[in-house]
DNA sequence: TATGAATGAGTGTTCATTCAT
DNA sequence: TATGAATGAACACTCATTCAT
């Protein structure tokens, strides 16, 4: 499901297929860890993904790539469904289960928020260049609703992406108020 | 500015003038170091706080004692602060500081999150007295608007809330974000 | 049932009612404490004792000065049912009840063992005190037997003392097996 | 002195050279420092092994774990010595022998004894498993005296057993007074 | 290259002891 | 005098990171 499927990398990343693999592994094992929220050392990380912990520092320097990279790949993997629902559903439909995909996404989240604050201050382009990225898979779907007459005009990406995204890094709001909430947001963005 | 000024209060909070001293100022250092966000070890809060290790101990006999005690505190200065605004300002201009005023206060408590949800789940009461608390703050201040006619009657305080408040919370916004975010939903609110 | 009950003593104990009333309750705590053997703390002697902390203090300058009063009192306690007995009971049933009771007492000691030897360390005097006055205390009892023509003559109560009191503080016998070979031991020493 | 001598082992003990050395020292220096009693702290023990404190836990993940491992070992060793003695020297040599030095072994752990009965009671296994292996070492030793006549049969090893282990734990007796209790006790072993 | 053993600074916490009230 | 607040050294234990195999 991630983008960088091909087998060489313009920066030098990985070419051996089994390093590749493991990059991978190492990624996703420490999703499940960070959403967990428990325990997420480095030892846990390369156990959980079947590797030593001295494989996981080759590919991951410091424990603040790692979450810069899961974070990197949770966003591809937004953008992608964004990109998917547009030309797979009807533009209310697509932005309806957008949404709502997003919010059960994010709410995976919240455990990682101290982190992942820490990787934009030490690394400015990462909060940039996925700000970007999540903008344009939201403007993606708002847009194609706006052009279909579905949504109103008068919000923006940034604004729609603000509320929910902050939304649902709530500690104070449940899984359920979220959902609610993002009932609320969509009726105040459909057109009658 | 906080609430148990007395000398004596009814649960046996300290008595000694010196200690109740040091309990102020433990929770003092502690809310600053929170906010900071870094470093925040015990040893950090005492050494803050200008006592010993010790002494942060007898107070707080575990760290999420330590937790507790800033987030009931900041609760209650937000409690405060609408209970102030009301009295001493006009319906609208109530509304609008208040909300700047809460903004500008959650906004310090994002590196707070993780420790306040694990503080919400080993102690359930803490949540809902607290959430009682600042629902019944900013009601205070919705209604008073609303009964005056300046604000939407077709919003309630807990949704208000949620949304104003999740949102300072956010990782992704920045301040002025923010700030710019509450302008717009007050601009939503108000009755022109 | 200690010995020290008049109001003054010659070195300066406590003269108030209430000071030697409290020096009585310490060493009650703590020796209960001692032998529950967990969580043996100075604060936990003056709670269980129901005085402050600076009244122990008072009583005991050093934790080690508890870990003799305790010792001291204990000794004299077995002491005196050895006198008792010898007046009050047969000879045989004498040697009898008081060997039962001198496990009973010592296997209460158990925990106390390594704090015991410390003190030995600290203060000779302590140990070679209360040696002679718990093998006064057996050699009254056996010499009482011996003499009535119930027990062997060729034994001393020193070593009778340390079979008897060392199996006692094994960490490797259960009460039971204690039992069970103080058993073996009477019928070793009786005469048939 | 020890048994596990073989590279590898079917349990997945250390394999490294290194490993297994570390693992040795560290049983070692905690045996030591248990023995001298006092400051036995795992920075102590690691410090004495000349490694640093976290390789300590890899080996020990609990400080409990030390405490059994010291304890195995100690138990081993006194088990070796037994079956040494009895292919080596003659009937009652082998058990005069055997018997001096168990006690001057089992002196040492005077100090230990506290530690040991929590490791008892948190894994009963220890207590029996190592219970089996003394009782077949002195049995060893006692029956083959017994064979050979040169010893009484009304014995158990268990009583021995008994006797000899407990007395040598208590604070209460001297070395030597421990020592000369061992030839009251050979004395009276001894058929004439 | 992959592994996991070694490292040690850092953390939360306890407790004997001192001292202000 | 009795109280209990304050102190800080010490402890068991964790974990990011380095390095030998």
């Amino acid at each position: 499901m991630t983008i960088q499927e091909s087998a060489t990398t313009s920066e030098g990343r990985p070419q051996r297929a089994d390093a590749r693999r493991n990059h991978e592994r190492l990624v996703e094992a420490a999703r499940e860890l960070f959403e967990e929220g428990t325990d997420t050392s480095m030892e846990a990380i390369a156990k959980r993904a079947g590797v030593g912990i001295g494989t996981l520092y080759r590919h991951f320097p410091k424990r603040i790539d790692v979450v810069e990279a899961v974070y990197r790949d949770d966003v591809e993997q937004v953008a992608i469904v964004a990109e998917r629902v547009v030309v797979e559903l009807e533009p209310w439909e697509a932005i309806d289960v957008f949404l709502h995909a997003f919010v059960n996404y994010a709410l995976g989240k919240r455990r990682f928020l101290n982190e992942l604050r820490e990787a934009f201050e030490k690394n400015p382009e990462l909060k940039s260049a996925s700000r970007e990225r999540l903008d344009g898979a939201v403007r993606l779907v708002l847009e194609t609703a706006q052009r279909a007459g579905v949504v109103r005009t008068d919000l923006t990406s940034e604004e729609i992406y603000g509320l929910v995204g902050s939304m649902c890094m709530s500690a104070l709001l449940t899984t359920e108020q979220c959902d609610r909430l993002i009932g609320l947001i969509l009726d105040g963005l459909r057109v009658r």
